[in-house]
DNA sequence: CTTTTTGCAAAGCTTTTGCACCACA
DNA sequence: TGTGGTGCAAAAGCTTTGCAAAAAG
């Protein structure tokens, strides 16, 4: 079941027992209304449209939390730094680059591959979205 | 070059230009006088043996930030809390249990046939050490 | 009217930094 | 006597929490 959309998410919301607020809205809106699907805590309070007042940082953890328990988004390190958050509709793994911190995104396919491999493997199950994987990217190696 | 033993990982920062003090070689010793190799910067502060002064906090920092410089360990942040230092001298991946935090690892050969596979795939050099993937262990998936 | 939610401020946790002191070549 | 290492305390960055005021049902 995928969430794509503002009201997908509010639904979802809805559906996991959560009064939907104002405040709670306007960070949803924030978060799909965006083509990144990669934002941290900060960015989405700057992100809030301002047309109303601006929630509270505390307040946005908070409903990104409930986000997270809705299985609308994904929390993830990415080693050093905030935490960001990304939609669960567009699984990717994660490689971070430790000299210059690009992010580079391994698409889904790959990372099914991946995940196979490693269930195979290990007596675990795989959260697909949260695999981050540090190295060197293109760039930073040929330096 | 790997390196297993403190002398190796004192010979290690010599070359690397670093002069060796007491305090240095105390950080060293912990590290390597235990069976764990997986050791987050406060648990080394705690573990420098009780016959000297015990190093700051600080210290301890900037002594790991020489090691890691040095090839001898290598950081890795396994999502959230304290960084993990590991030693270099056995490559393997981490698996954190998103529920009860348990880390299991992921043996050097799966892990190589893991990075062949990114390889392959992104154009991205692949750090072995810092692969970090969350899910649940086996315990917490079957409650 | 009762239960949540919000904002604010404070605290928490990990790590970094500035600076004075100290050790040692 | 100068170079760099160390401890201490403070600060920085991200996130959580306690609590009183405000809003929701």
């Amino acid at each position: 079941v995928l969430v794509t959309t503002i009201d997908e998410a509010i639904t979802r919301l809805r559906a996991h027992g959560v009064t939907v607020t104002p405040a709670r809205r306007a960070v949803v809106a924030a978060i799909f209304d965006t083509g990144e699907h990669h934002l941290t805590a900060l960015e989405v309070v700057h992100r809030v449209e301002r047309t109303r007042r601006r929630p509270d940082r505390a307040t946005v953890y908070r409903t990104l939390d409930l986000l997270a328990d809705a299985g609308v988004l994904r929390p993830v390190h990415l080693g050093t730094g905030p935490a960001i958050y990304h939609r669960t509709d567009h699984t990717h793994a994660h490689l971070v680059c430790t000299s210059c911190g690009a992010v580079v995104e391994i698409p889904a396919e790959a990372v099914d591959e991946l995940t196979r491999l490693l269930e195979r493997d290990a007596r675990f199950t795989i959260e697909p979205d949260q695999i981050v994987i540090s190295g060197l990217c293109a760039m930073c190696h040929d330096v």
